[in-house]
DNA sequence: ATCGGCTGTTATCGTCGATTACAGATTCCG
DNA sequence: CGGAATCTGTAATCGACGATAACAGCCGAT
């Protein structure tokens, strides 16, 4: 019981400190079981295969990905949590290198289901800012432009840091990216743009469905909404 | 002499073939070799081991990238062209999935030394856009920030097409990046930032070198000015 | 006590990256 | 012209690795 997943963990450690060890970025099977002292039959137990070790590797990175996230203290100004997720982002990716680019290596055989989850934790983030009137687009969009800017921002300073030299980089890209699809509130946005008005008006029916509709109505509702916020 | 280099070609050619085909984004020096009906020391006397194999595809690979981003037309609008060159890079990993894969992987053993020269071509663009004063940020500075989403962009378009759905993703992206570090030339921004104006300023004088002034006040002047444009 | 299922071992297979040893062709020079 | 040196390829082999088969001890359930 605790004893085979506290072997998985093991194993995973090990994994991880050989990967982080390893110029080429790659490990092999019977140096992991050895280090924990096992034969290789058990890692294809636990694992199925190799892939099966670095899918759990990767999960187990999107583990404490989350918990990270999770942790992140929630304040009254969504889009201030948006910059503080956006820098964790960057942070986790430069505090732990090796599992990063594994993370989000695009030569992974089997890409992981995590992201999905961290998809969701920023959309909840950009629902609160929705709700706010600060964002110009549905969340999913928006958390699409966020995810994809901050992934390619965080790899090009681990990888190439010989390249991408400037030390304001994230947070330019950042302001940037915000700026593309949240605004700050203020008098000249409220009740100016209808596309920020109907992106509003969709948060607040999502979290509060409009009890006068169907369901289906209020399904039609929020696609025009969203049509209308983008 | 061209046998040679047209047995590498080849090699190369069956070497992108079989990437492409595998499911698992990895390739064997054997089939390689196979397919080209050459033992596999000829390989290695070619490139060295597999690592220079995938370093010359690599290459490869930037070869076609800058030939393509070369041909693409110079108009005079540098804005308009920064935003060719982007699409053309979404393009390029739309078009050569495996082989940008293996460009932009942070697996990789040693990283290629292209993105180099590729940075050269997109910061020759921002310097004409800094002469026509739309130019908010150093060059160099700007070009980090281009190339660190576009490459983030091409990837997760790439990679997870299941979660990056937004059909405008790139345009999005493209659009909130340019605006964070260039802007349309009009009346209120024409003669009042002064960040602007320096990064014009500074562009000018690396076209134009000023004959009133030494080598080594030039150097400085431009270090204040990219300073004043940050 | 015994059966069945975990959990681990040793031994082994097939593949792959890489190298050695060697052979034909070509070039260069006496 | 002839032989030495170099280039260019092949066949055979090595060592490491991923993966599996066959087998052995442990432990709870009946």
């Amino acid at each position: 019981m605790t004893d085979q997943s506290e072997l998985r963990l093991r194993m995973l450690h090990a994994a991880e400190t050989q990967l982080s060890a390893s110029p080429e970025h790659d490990i092999s099977t019977r140096a992991v079981c050895e280090a924990v002292g096992v034969g290789q039959p058990v890692l294809y137990r636990l694992f199925g295969d190799k892939a099966g070790l670095l899918s759990a590797l990767v999960d187990h990175g999107f583990d404490r990905y989350v918990q990270r996230k999770q942790a992140l203290a929630t304040t009254d100004d969504p889009l201030d949590d948006l910059r503080v997720g956006w820098d964790d982002h960057i942070a986790f990716a430069l505090e732990n290198p090796a599992i990063y680019r594994l993370m989000f290596s695009p030569m992974l055989a089997r890409q992981p289901a995590a992201p999905r989850t961290v998809f969701k934790l920023l959309t909840a983030t950009l629902e609160r800012c929705a709700e706010a009137g600060t964002l110009r687009v549905p969340p999913e969009i928006a958390a699409q432009q966020i995810m994809s800017a901050n992934i390619g921002v965080a790899l090009a300073l681990l990888v190439r840091p010989d390249i991408y030299t400037d030390p304001d980089l994230s947070a330019r890209v950042r302001d940037a990216t915000f700026a593309g699809c949240v605004s700050r509130p203020s008098k000249e946005t409220e009740g100016g743009s209808t596309a920020l008005t109907a992106t509003q008006l969709a948060a607040r029916l999502r979290r509060n469905p409009a009890p006068s509709l169907g369901a289906e109505e209020q399904q039609l509702l929020l696609k025009w909404l969203d049509g209308l916020g983008e």
